[in-house]
DNA sequence: TGACTTCTGTACCAAACGGTCCAATAATGA
DNA sequence: TCATTATTGGACCGTTTGGTACAGAAGTCA
């Protein structure tokens, strides 16, 4: 009734062919390569994932939900405002250190299928729009805390934060340097303590 | 001695194609829309820009060059610095008004290519350094006519600005609204005045 | 006219693309 | 053992990819 189990992990593989996807594109990625780094068959991957469209769709879904966990996970270790948004660009400037910066996938997916590809594109507003609340979130935990000092509603720094790390990785991705970048950083985070 | 003329403008030619790069990206563009566009056929093609690699380089260059002649012009038609700025924010907002935002050649190259594809990204991080420097010269000027008043200097600030522009506008192609970039705008020129 | 150059269109190329299908094999539970 | 389910790998599909080659028409100048 059972029959051969599976052999792969659907996550693992999932999460790999989000890493390459990620760094790659999704145009670049051809489905060998994919294939190859999920250590799967093109049997099993078109049993498993109906198609790269298909596939890509998931990841964007598993990356939405993975850094708004991670976000969360982030302010609650957090003691005060300034320290969460400390951690958060420390992690967006980490990815310089690598040869080749993958930028946020999001962000990635918004520049590489603009408003033209409606299916992604859909995807990538509602990640945009769950990351954004999720900031939206910490910053009102922040502020009920005490912890934050701005003039503005948590809506708006919202809005501007999404917005600076958009930018932050793009221009990583572009070959900014890890100076540079940090140097910026600490602008975007005095603009925010009023 | 001289020949049948050419009956087409290279220029305007590799406008159109810039204008296409710029919407679909490198990867999502083949030639035959390229071909289409320019109104080009194949053989005439090869004949002006050797390869599909030469012509995205051209086309990067054409978009830089453009990008900075026109800050600068822009620059000296203003007469304080925050009506430059806003000039500025003003043309990236446009970008919505389009269904299908273009977003940013250079920014869109950045994130498309990383640090990977070496022959465009190194003509990436030039761009980014011109404009950086576009912007810097602008502000340079504008503190000496004391129509600035930061406290940061404008080696920064520019850094700052372009990253500021490069999250918009890939927020932009990835669907925000008009409203919203409106609102980030306004935050970021408040946070430069002090 | 004739030399020269560029035009257009088409045929062709090998390679890669995403995707389907199938046969043989292997692991499970009943 | 037997049915069931997953495995693998390769054959195969039509389409598209970027790029080349060539032939003939057409415009320009000496």
């Amino acid at each position: 009734m059972t029959g051969r189990p599976k052999n792969f992990d659907q996550q693992v593989a999932l999460q790999a062919a989000m890493d390459l996807f990620w760094r790659r594109g999704y145009a670049a990625t051809s489905l060998d390569e994919l294939l190859g780094v999920m250590s799967l068959s093109k049997s099993s991957f078109y049993a498993e994932f109906k198609s790269k469209d298909a596939l890509y769709l998931e990841c964007l879904k598993k990356y939405q939900q993975m850094i708004v966990e991670h976000l969360e996970q982030v302010c609650l270790a957090s003691s005060s405002m300034r320290e969460f948004l400390e951690a958060v660009f420390e992690e967006v400037i980490g990815d310089t250190h690598s040869g080749d910066p993958k930028g946020c996938l999001i962000v990635n997916s918004a520049v590489e299928f603009g408003q033209h590809k409606s299916q992604f594109s859909e995807q990538v507003r509602c990640a945009l729009a769950a990351v954004q609340a999720a900031f939206e979130k910490a910053l009102r935990v922040g502020a009920r805390d005490g912890r934050l000092a701005s003039a503005d509603s948590p809506k708006l720094t919202a809005k501007y934060l999404t917005t600076c790390i958009s930018g932050i990785r793009s221009m990583i991705k572009g070959g900014m340097t890890v100076r540079d970048a940090k140097s910026v950083v600490l602008k975007i985070l005095d603009s925010l303590e009023k």
